[in-house]
RNA sequence: GCCCGCGUAGCUCAACGGAUAGAGCGUCUGUCUUCGGAACAGAAGGUUGGGGGUUCGAUUCCCUCCGCGGGUACCA
């Protein structure tokens, strides 16, 4: 079979790495690709395949392609052979491995990362010569951040780290929710019951409105959760129905006059299992006295779940819950009220009330001082701190025009876009969305259509990215689409990068509930345990140094555990989980970078004394582990622009844990420092671990982890 | 209903359309007169949810079914 059969204008000659280790080269595919065409055509013309059915001709292609393909990458192999400009040129399995001169392209790659040290892996700065902006981490004023925060936080930080690296010029900013319901919440809720009054010691103002706006929203939604409660009851326990006879006696009984009707309400839907609505009842104060009275009854069914040993904790569960309810039960009558109130409260912020916005400016500024100190922790920097704030006017003039210009119309008393008549699509695909309240009053559509536009005239980027929870995917393809339709054309100028949601191995959470934890505890929570593991295996090391070292830990524990899995995957966070310092986790890492440090401490020679070496370094006569570091190595800025173009981090955690694993092999395989050691091999192994060092420390700083040297 | 995502080892997850589907955890067995044991080696563990299709070749691309999650006009 003779080379020139292949036709290389449809076959691409494609290089890449051998998929196995102890050498040096790349691999070609494409003997396997032109076999199967030649292998086609050669049964063609025999006839042969003439009378099959496809399977069949399919099968015996099959089972020739595999010969002819060996075939062929034999003739190629020789061909390249003889060129002469390799070390060896191999066919198997009807592949063509290439393999080259070890010494020297060795020497090729460790003067390159010794060369450009800091930034090997990186291309040229601006190189790509696009200008993107980058928006994550939109955190709230007047609410605490919470670990689902965190994903946004660490993907942030590593995609602005990654595309800069890979030569685009990048502009990351944040936009931080400091108006919007929850302020208004918080706000009500701090003037009405806690106006005047300091934080607790040692809890920081801005943590300690978050705690308001947790309990602003346990009152405003009080009776939904009681209904809620017992609702759940309703179902879940078959013996409430016998419970609640007793309930209702005493609740008729009892001197309160309670409305009857209401009373046969309730009865009904317990004992029919139905749903109790809140409105459905005449006389909303019967409600305390009978939640009051159920409380007998749950105690009574805890009680005997115990004696009786059952593993059956969901009496005392229930019990439990109507105790939190019942505390304060007195809010039942109240909420109404309330709710008013928050509303009354919304309206201030709408008139531009002064003392209103004075608090607000004051408040603002508490949570600011946090959010800084959360972003500074986490490694986040942003050349533009939007705030929604800022936009709500230049929202609603938005909305007027895209009404005057016929994009937008009123449906049901609010400005709407119907993007889908607009597009003329047929099929409901982007639906419609409400761009202003009836009220007038902004939505979010109000204002990151305002904000997107800003960005591009303000900013002159060629690419915008939201980092933001996939939850929102079809919300901002409608702005997306919007937008197109007020005149941003560019389809890809706009990209809505999702990643899936984090949730508690107990479930979703929910900041409203304040059942998540809280971005402070968990890294707290982390911090103390990775001091704890520091302080035992580095014992002599100074305590500032031990207590700097934790936090590198720890906050390189939690951005992995952010990154290392992919953007549509669910994270459960399991906080045991994370706060293990073994396998596939950012300690391991650290563990092999702290190493690497320390070995070339001990060996006494500095990264310009390794450089200065190399002309005259050799690297003839490596061991597979050596080859196999090296070959990871050398694929680093390769990984940096994939990770870079995929918008995916997680190419890169993958990375630097095949590099450090590599990297452990290595330590324990080839000696450098012990007695008896040729002094050349110590000199090339110097080498390789400087590399090593560096590519690890590069790594581990594009996804915002730091590489302690000691640890 | 419609749209999007997911389904790979007991568990948590990898795998530019390429060679024998890989790691970590867990289980079992080993390696130390240690260049830092937060390490290393080995074993066991798979019909890649089911079924079709495209391809020389499919975990990967297409169709369909099943299961789970999310979204679906004045919530953020």
């Amino acid at each position: 079979m003779a080379s020139q059969q292949i036709d290389p204008g449809t076959k691409p000659i494609d290089l890449r790495p051998l998929p196995f280790e102890g050498t040096w080269g790349s691999a070609s595919t494409i003997a396997r690709m032109a076999a199967g065409d030649i292998v086609q055509k050669q049964l063609d013309a025999e006839g042969a395949l003439e009378g099959l059915s496809k399977k069949e001709a399919k099968k015996l292609v099959n089972e020739r392609v595999g010969a002819a393909s060996q075939e062929l990458a034999a003739t190629l192999a020789d061909h390249i052979r003889a060129s002469g400009r390799f070390a060896s040129v191999d066919a198997v399995n009807g592949y063509i491995n290439i393999g080259y001169d070890a010494d020297a392209t060795t020497n090729r790659l460790v003067s390159e990362v010794m060369q450009q040290h800091d930034t090997y892996g990186h291309a040229a700065p601006d190189s790509r010569n696009t200008r993107v902006m980058i928006e994550h981490s939109q955190l709230n004023t007047h609410k605490a951040a919470h670990v689902g925060h965190l994903r946004n936080i660490c993907l942030g930080v590593a995609l602005t780290n990654i595309s800069t690296a890979a030569g685009f010029t990048t502009m990351p900013v944040t936009y931080i929710g400091d108006i919007g319901r929850h302020v208004i919440k918080c706000l009500w809720c701090y003037s009405t019951f806690h106006a005047g009054e300091e934080p607790r010691e040692g809890i920081s103002r801005g943590r300690w409105l978050g705690e308001i706006y947790v309990e602003a929203g346990m009152r405003l939604n009080y009776r939904k959760d009681v209904v809620d409660f017992l609702n759940r009851l309703i179902k879940e326990d078959t013996s409430l129905g016998e419970g609640i006879d007793r309930v209702l006696k005493n609740l008729w009984n009892n001197d309160d006059p309670v409305d009857g009707e209401d009373i046969a309400y309730l009865l009904g839907k317990v004992t029919n299992v139905g749903e109790i609505v809140p409105d459905e009842l005449t006389d909303a104060d019967v409600m305390m006295p009978f939640f009051t009275l159920l409380g007998d009854y749950l105690r009574g069914a805890a009680i005997e779940a115990e004696q009786s040993e059952e593993e059956n904790s969901a009496a005392a569960d229930r019990y439990a819950e109507w105790t939190q309810l019942h505390d304060t039960i007195d809010w039942w009558k109240q909420v109404p009220a309330w709710i008013d109130a928050e509303k009354a409260t919304f309206q201030l912020w709408e008139n531009h009330d002064p003392d209103f916005y004075q608090l607000w400016e004051t408040t603002r500024d508490w949570s600011m001082d946090e959010l800084k100190a959360i972003f500074e922790e986490f490694g986040a920097t942003f050349d533009v701190w939007f705030t929604e704030s800022e936009v709500e006017d230049e929202g609603r003039a938005m909305v007027r025009e895209l009404l005057d210009r016929g994009i937008a119309e009123i449906s049901d008393g609010l400005p709407v876009v119907k993007i889908d008549e607009k597009l003329g699509l047929e099929q409901e695909t982007y639906r419609t969305m409400p761009i202003l309240r009836s009220d007038g009053s902004t939505l979010y559509s109000t204002k990151d259509l305002a904000l997107a536009r800003k960005k591009f005239e303000n900013y002159d980027i060629d690419q915008s990215i939201w980092v933001v929870d996939v939850r929102q995917s079809l919300y901002f393809d409608q702005i997306t689409r919007i937008l197109e339709l007020y005149g941003f054309d560019d389809h890809a100028a706009n990209l809505h990068l999702g990643y899936e949601f984090v949730t508690l191995p107990s479930g979703i959470m929910s900041s409203r509930k304040g059942n998540a934890p809280l971005l402070e505890d968990v890294r707290d929570a982390m911090i103390s345990r990775a001091l704890d593991v520091v302080q035992e295996k580095n014992p002599t090391l100074a305590l500032e140094e031990q207590e700097q070292v934790s936090r590198d830990i720890a906050i390189g524990a939690i951005k992995y555990a952010m990154l290392a899995r992919d953007g549509n995957k669910v994270i459960v966070f399991d906080p045991d989980e994370a706060l293990s310092f073994e396998g596939h986790a950012a300690p391991y890492i650290q563990y092999a970078h702290a190493r690497a440090c320390r070995l070339l401490e001990r060996a006494g020679v500095s990264d310009a004394d390794v450089l200065a070496a190399l002309p005259e370094t050799s690297f003839a006569g490596q061991i597979p582990a050596e080859l196999s570091l090296l070959q990871q190595i050398s694929i680093f800025p390769e990984m940096v622009q994939r990770a870079a173009t995929e918008h995916r981090p997680l190419h890169l955690t993958n990375y630097v844990f095949e590099l450090a694993k590599r990297f452990n092999d290595f330590y324990h395989e080839a000696p450098v420092l012990q007695e008896g050691i040729d002094p050349a091999v110590r000199q090339a192994r110097l080498a390789l671990v400087t590399a090593t060092r560096i590519t690890l420390r590069n790594g581990l700083s594009l996804l915002g982890i730091v590489a302690p040297e000691q640890m």
